[in-house]
DNA sequence: CATTGCTTTAGAGTGCGCTCGAACGTGTAG
DNA sequence: CTACACGTTCGAGCGCACTCTAAAGCAATG
């Protein structure tokens, strides 16, 4: 039998606020997670992979209606594994993009440190 | 004497719109950028290069409130030098950690790709 | 069995970074 | 002179991704 965990644990675990792990629900990030006798939500590791996945994605700027949209393949099935791929495919093109363009401006950012280097250098 | 641009100008060539020109102008992000008798802008190549900057530190999540302080230190002359120096250098070192987290991301993000692939594979 | 602290829901509120609209002035082509 | 495109300001509105509040129920401790 597998563990479960509170909505305090996952929060803890994942860094994710209680309230962003309902809204995450609520907007259908997040499927069929289960509940005890009293309502109260019990994740199971299964899901705590999926929340690591999801936050991963955000991370790399993929808008929510993104990740609800493969969210939404995800809990169609195996039948949706070649859609996914290739929306995660676009996804990982984006962020290749996204690291060499940080790489661009990071290098502008440090010419501009250099500059300012030489201009204290010169007021010495 | 150096070029001079009409906000539509500097809209096409940075990809400001110029409602956002103006508000970067607004909230102190752009400092005294000249008028002609009318009233009209008129940027100078060096307003063009601040703005390019500014862009840059954009793309690479700095928020508009740091790029304000940034701007404030500019327009108060060279003994603020060093201080830029420093905010550059500790922006420099989250712009290094943001790609090796993307990276890392970015990994994962394969993997699940490879993933799907075997998934695609089986179903043959 | 009361207190304290956790959980639930629905819905309202927030902060960021724009984005747009209204009302009005300017510049130029026919 | 008349269009009509482009410029101005001020302030309101918007989309995103949370974030919080209120009102209520459940759980654990002394």
């Amino acid at each position: 039998m597998s563990k479960q965990f509170t909505i305090q644990q996952i929060s803890q675990i994942t860094g994710l606020t209680a309230h962003t792990l309902r809204y995450y629900e609520k907007i259908g990030l997040l499927d069929g997670v289960a509940r005890n006798e009293s309502g109260y939500r019990k994740y199971r590791e299964s899901d705590l992979l999926w929340i690591d996945f999801l936050i991963r994605l955000r991370e790399t700027r993929m808008p929510i209606s993104e990740m609800k949209q493969f969210s939404d393949l995800r809990s169609q099935g195996k039948a949706t594994i070649k859609e996914r791929r290739t929306l995660l495919e676009r996804h990982q093109n984006k962020v290749t993009k996204q690291i060499a363009d940080l790489k661009e401006n990071l290098l502008k950012i440090e010419h501009k440190i250099a500059h300012y280097k030489a201009l204290e250098e010169e007021d010495i």
